[in-house]
RNA sequence: CGAGGUGUAGCGCAGCUUGGUAGCGCGUUUGGUUCGGGACCAAAAGGCCGCUGGUUCAAAUCCAGUCACCUCGACCA
C-alpha cells in the first residue's frame, strides 16, 4: 500500500489552481459528463451528465407552472425571412447562425435557418393565435435545442448545438410584461439558490450587454472558482419590438387595436458548466444534492462475504422507498477505488457497509461536501440522509457565499477595477457614468465587460463618479472577465 | 476569423530532427488470491500512426492540402 502512495495517478485531474481550464476539461471528461462529437463544436452528452440536466428541467419546469406557464414545442427551422424582420435582433444573431439550402436534391427557394432562438418563429404563430385582450396574457414556454454557429467552444458553456429552455410571453400591458419579467429572474434566482446552491447576483443588463432586440434585459451572474462570471439566466422585458413587426395586435377592452407587450427569458445546458466550476474541487466535481442523478452511493466492503451484500441490498431498498435516489457499486475493484471514484463524480454521500458494520448494527457514513466520516444505527436511517442532504446544501451554499462575498471588491478607479478583476480574481463593484462609449472602450482596451447594475442600489451612485472615466456617476455596477 | 500548439491502442504519452518489423504506462479480457482510502500474481486481446494526395525501393517519420481539438485574442447563453 505504501507504494502506492507514491505513484503518481496517470489519470489525476490536474489542481484547479495549476491551470482551472485544463482542471474543467478533466473533470467533464473523467466524470463521463459529456464528449465532442465529430461535428464541429457540437456536444454529446452523456448520460450522468443528462441525468443532471433532467433534474435541472424538473425543478425549473415545476417552478414555470407554479407561475402559470405551460410547455409547447415550435419549429427547429426558421424562414429566412421571418429571422430577418427585426433589424436588431438579425443583427445580433446572423453572425452565428447555420443555415440550411437544400432539402434532398433541391434548392430551397428561400433559405431556412436552424433557430439561434425562437422569438422570430414564436411571434410569427402569436400574430395569428392573438386577437382579443380576452387571449392574453400568452404564457408559453418551450424545452429544445439551439444551434449558435461559435468560432470556439467549450464544454458547456459554449457548443454549437445546445439545449435550453426558452420562455415566450405576451401581455396586454406593459406593466403586466415587466411584472413577469421580473417574476421569471425571481424563478432562476430561487432555482440557482434552492436547487443549484449558488449564489447568483442579479440585475440589469447595459444597452450594450442586453438581448438583441429586446427593450430591457435583467440577468442573473454567478462568481466562478477562478473569478471569472458566468451568465446563468437571462429575463428579457422585449417591450412591443417584434409585437410591431410581426404585427401582433389584439383589440383592447376599449375598442382600440394594440401591440402586444412580450417577454422571454432562458437558460441552457451552460448551468452545468456553472455547477462544475462553482463547487468543483481538486477530487473532481461536487453535486448540489437536489441536481445529483445519485444522491447515495452504497459501497459494500467485502462484498463476497456473508450478509455483507444482501444487508446493502435492503438498505437501498429502504433508502429508494423514502424516495432517495440511491445507486449500489458492485463492481469488482477495490472499496478505496470506488470511494475516489465516486467523490470524483460528486456524488453527495456515501455509505460503506461491510463485515463490522453488520456486526455492530451500524453503517459508515460520508458527506462529499466536508469529508466528515461518521458511523450512524440503521434505524431510521433514511430520515438521517434527508436530513444530510438538506444540511449538504445549506454548507454548499454557504461555502459558494463566501467565496463570492470574498471575490467583489469596490473600485474607484480604473486601476482598482483591474486589481480586483485580474490581481485579486473577482468582480468590482463600481460607480459608473452609464455612458456606452465609455463601457465599450473599457471592454476593447482590458477585455472586462459589465455584468450587471444590481438592484436597490442605484442611489448610492448619486453624488459619485465613474471608477473608468470620472463623469458624474448615475448607476451602481459590476465588472468582471466573462465566460 | 487572427497568432501559436496538438492529432500514434479505451485513456495518458514516447517514437518524427537523421525514412527501414508499432512502443511504454494505466485501463480492458480470462483464471486465481484479495477487499474499511487508488490491490497482487499469471496469461491474453487490442493500431487504416486524424484524413487525402505527393516524394521514395521503402513514410508514423519528409512535403502539400484538409479536418478536428487545445491555448491566447475578437464574438457569444
Amino acid at each position: 500500500m505504501a507504494k502506492n502512495n507514491e505513484k503518481a495517478f496517470v489519470q489525476d485531474i490536474t489542481p484547479m489552481e495549476e491551470d482551472f481550464s485544463r482542471w474543467y476539461t478533466d473533470v467533464v471528461k473523467r466524470t463521463e459528463l459529456m464528449d465532442y462529437s465529430d461535428v464541429r463544436g457540437c456536444m454529446v452528452i452523456r448520460p450522468y451528465g443528462y441525468g443532471i440536466w433532467e433534474l435541472i428541467q424538473k425543478e425549473l419546469d415545476t417552478r414555470f407552472r407554479e407561475t402559470g406557464h405551460e410547455n409547447a414545442y415550435f419549429p427547429l427551422f426558421i424562414p429566412e425571412s421571418l429571422l430577418k424582420k427585426e433589424a436588431e435582433h438579425v443583427e445580433g444573431f446572423a453572425p452565428e447562425v447555420a443555415w440550411v439550402t437544400r432539402g434532398g436534391n433541391e434548392e430551397l427557394q428561400e433559405p431556412l435557418v436552424v433557430r439561434p432562438t425562437s422569438e422570430t418563429i414564436i411571434c410569427s404563430m402569436y400574430a395569428r393565435w392573438i386577437q382579443s385582450y380576452r387571449d392574453l396574457p400568452v404564457l408559453i414556454n418551450q424545452w429544445c435545442n439551439v444551434v449558435r454557429w461559435e468560432k470556439s467552444t467549450r464544454p458547456f458553456l459554449r457548443t454549437s448545438e445546445f439545449l435550453w429552455q426558452e420562455g415566450h410571453t405576451a401581455h396586454a400591458t406593459y406593466d403586466q410584461a415587466q411584472e413577469e419579467t421580473m417574476q421569471m429572474l425571481r424563478v432562476y434566482r430561487d432555482f440557482a439558490y434552492n436547487a443549484m446552491a449558488i449564489p447568483v447576483l442579479t440585475g440589469q443588463k447595459t444597452e450594450k450587454e442586453k438581448f438583441a432586440g429586446a427593450r430591457d434585459t435583467y440577468t442573473m451572474e454567478a462568481i466562478m472558482h477562478d473569478g471569472q462570471a458566468l451568465q446563468m439566466g437571462t429575463s428579457h422585458n422585449l417591450g412591443q419590438n417584434f409585437a410591431k413587426v410581426f404585427d401582433i395586435m389584439f383589440l383592447d377592452k376599449d375598442g382600440q387595436r394594440k401591440y402586444v407587450w412580450q417577454t422571454s427569458w432562458g437558460a441552457s445546458t451552460r448551468l452545468i458548466g456553472g455547477l462544475i466550476m462553482v463547487h468543483g474541487d481538486n477530487r473532481g466535481l461536487k453535486l448540489p444534492p437536489r441536481l445529483a442523478p445519485i444522491q447515495v452511493i452504497v459501497v459494500p466492503v467485502a462484498a463476497h462475504k456473508e450478509g455483507v451484500l444482501d444487508a446493502a441490498n435492503e438498505m437501498v431498498g429502504v433508502l429508494k422507498r423514502a424516495g432517495i435516489r440511491v445507486k449500489m457499486d458492485t463492481r469488482d475493484q477495490t472499496p478505496g477505488w470506488k470511494f475516489n471514484e465516486w467523490e470524483m463524480r460528486g456524488v453527495p454521500i456515501r455509505l460503506e457497509i461491510g463485515p463490522r458494520d453488520i456486526q455492530s448494527q451500524q453503517v459508515v457514513l460520508v458527506r462529499r461536501d466536508t469529508h466528515e466520516k461518521k458511523s450512524v444505527t440503521m434505524d431510521g436511517l433514511a430520515h438521517q440522509v434527508q436530513a444530510l442532504l438538506a444540511d449538504i446544501h445549506d454548507n454548499m451554499l454557504n461555502t459558494a457565499t463566501e467565496h463570492r462575498n470574498a471575490h467583489i471588491f469596490e473600485a474607484q478607479n480604473k486601476a482598482e477595477v483591474l486589481e480586483a478583476v485580474d490581481g485579486k480574481k473577482g468582480f468590482a463593484y463600481t460607480a459608473w457614468c452609464g455612458e456606452r462609449s465609455c463601457e465599450e472602450k473599457f471592454k476593447t482596451e482590458c477585455g472586462i465587460s459589465s455584468r450587471c447594475m444590481p438592484f436597490d442600489v442605484q442611489q448610492l451612485a448619486q453624488g459619485k463618479v465613474c471608477a473608468l472615466c470620472g463623469k458624474p456617476a448615475t448607476q451602481m455596477i459590476y465588472w468582471a472577465r466573462a465566460y
